[in-house]
DNA sequence: ATGAAAGCGCTAACAA
DNA sequence: TTGTTAGCGCTTTCAT
């Protein structure tokens, strides 16, 4: 068994002390040249590498961040995780997951837990129930224990940190306008999301819309329970005419293809269908559905890079005041819409 | 800004020395319950927690777990991934994540990173390049270091060590079977993972079904780059005779509903579809698509389960063998077949 | 029943 | 140029 080589043991074996050793795995200037040679020479020979844990627990700092996430099974939270986890790497940062399941009491708990494991910040979006109750003591008592926070997609007035979101009202104008533009006059909105932040600004985005553009009616189904809403909107599709839908979220317009096509209307003659989702189920229905893209890669990357700037901040200029970028969205046009 | 609290600190407000702070925090029988109760009360006032990182240091443990996938941006390791921190959570463990991206270099370079991070052990698929190239020394190693690794669905039977996976070869057997059961005479089979472990066992299944069915045809298309391969399957459909497909792997499936539908084609009547991946796409696609469900939540927990076994030995036993899980797959019979 | 002291592996101020 | 020492926060053995 191969035991961790410790500055100890290569100062045993080099009859050095031990901070000599650490200075010239430094390159300490005050080492002499043929030191600093010698001791490195064997450091390499045994790969010696120092104990992460006890320059953790020297410098308090442990380049890690935590990450809570509301899901994962989620096209958006998986590309945007994918994007925290590059670009933290980029900086030697590992990163700590959890999954909160939209629970404000898993929240809770995942967030003392990480905050107990010592990481240096936090890369965070709240749970739906979190948004419900809008309880937000467990996030804003994080600055108290000086630990920095970005919130990325779901975030809340009440907490004063770096944000990164996206132009949420804006992408839903974008979207219906699209579709009013090539001849929708009747749109349903399909939402599972309407306790959300992000769902309530699309809604009113789109309900904007619709009011600038006299005789167009905007309905909206609100979807909880999957099967029920399923029905909803089957029921609604026989009942009034509809000739376009937007799906809020993934489930949203999951639900809206598949009901479209079984009960027989045509993709996009009859009913046009444009999402916020851009899962793989977008990519290859047939026809391709249009989408707003909402970069959660780069919305991932940019709550990273911001988070590491606030964690390690310039020393040449003062710490500056808490920003909310916002991710522009693009709308990716394709077969589904005409 | 409030200070975390340290044993040092509350040992001198209570006149006491860290070391019977120390104990009367674990309940020790040799504290009187007066001093005990004194002690917890004053902990529970300032919120005490110790310190993890010194823990750690001491414990040479860290309760942390290193997780290292080939992609997140796929069903089944995000859904594989979420198995594996809901199990870690349990024992009171966090994960730390990394995405190879199929790359042989940052599997290493992670593993590294990871492994001198002072993770406890580790769960780990290998990516795609280190299957091809067959390199396994970086894993081989790890035993060195005394931390045990678990690999789970994409394995190597050079690596000594505990593993999960499912049941390829039967599953694929199980497939083809459904098809042929079902009336299929022409079966194509398309894969992107005919690199991986995975796929070969997948693919020798379905021959080995189709070999004892005579006059049946096993084509396959091995796709390697999307939109050739997109184009080569079009072609195949065209000029042969095909009422049946098996995709190995999400993309694959994808492909194949989406090519279907292009042309045309009835889905079960004309083609049936059958898929290895139980994505949004599967279970919203119209048909919705037979799939052979992997239970990738439950690979996840099971590999994790095995971690936690090996890396806290019950004290009772001796060490058991490294033991290989196989999970059964079974069939979700929907829509697309007949 | 309580405390002193050593040590986990490292850094850094200070001494030599 | 090199070494000594103290200390990060905790656990644990061994006094008292």
């Amino acid at each position: 068994m191969k035991k961790k080589v410790t500055l100890k043991q290569l100062a045993k074996e080099l009859n050095l002390s031990i901070s000599t050793v650490s200075k010239s795995l430094k390159n300490d200037p005050e080492i002499s040249r043929k030191t600093i040679v010698r001791v490195r020479e064997l450091a390499k020979f045994y790969n010696y590498k120092p104990n992460a844990l006890a320059v953790s627990l020297k410098s308090s700092k442990t380049k890690t961040i935590g990450v809570l996430l509301p899901e994962i099974l989620n096209n958006f939270f998986a590309t945007a995780l994918f994007g925290i986890q590059q670009e933290a790497a980029k900086e030697g940062y590992k990163i700590v997951t959890c999954f909160t399941n939209e629970s404000y009491q898993k929240e809770v708990d995942y967030l003392e837990t990480l905050t107990y494991s010592s990481v240096d910040g936090i890369i965070l979006a709240l749970s739906q129930e979190t948004q419900i109750k809008n309880k937000v003591s467990h996030i804003t008592e994080l600055a108290q224990d000086n630990i920095p926070v970005v919130l990325f997609d779901r975030v809340s007035d009440t907490i004063q940190c770096d944000k990164v979101i996206i132009d949420d009202y804006d992408a839903s104008k974008k979207a219906v306008s699209h579709l009013l533009d090539s001849g929708c006059k009747h749109i349903l909105v399909i939402s599972t999301i309407h306790e959300l932040s992000v769902g309530k600004l699309r809604a009113e985005g789109a309900q904007k819309v619709v009011t600038a553009y006299t005789g167009a009616t905007l309905s909206t189904i609100e979807v909880t329970q999957e099967d029920e809403g399923a029905k909803e909107i089957t029921a609604f599709l026989k009942n009034h005419k509809v000739d376009g839908i937007l799906g809020f979220d993934e489930l949203s317009v999951a639900l809206a293809i598949h009901i479209v096509n079984a009960i027989g209307k045509k993709i996009p003659e009859e009913i046009a269908i444009i999402g916020f989702s851009d899962s793989t189920l977008s990519r290859y229905s047939s026809p391709k559905i249009t989408t707003i893209s909402q970069h959660a890669e780069e919305l991932g990357s940019m709550a990273t890079a911001l988070l590491l700037k606030r964690m390690n901040p310039d020393t040449s200029e003062n710490t500056p005041n808490f920003t909310t970028k916002v991710v522009k969205t693009s709308l990716l046009k394709r077969a589904s819409t005409r």
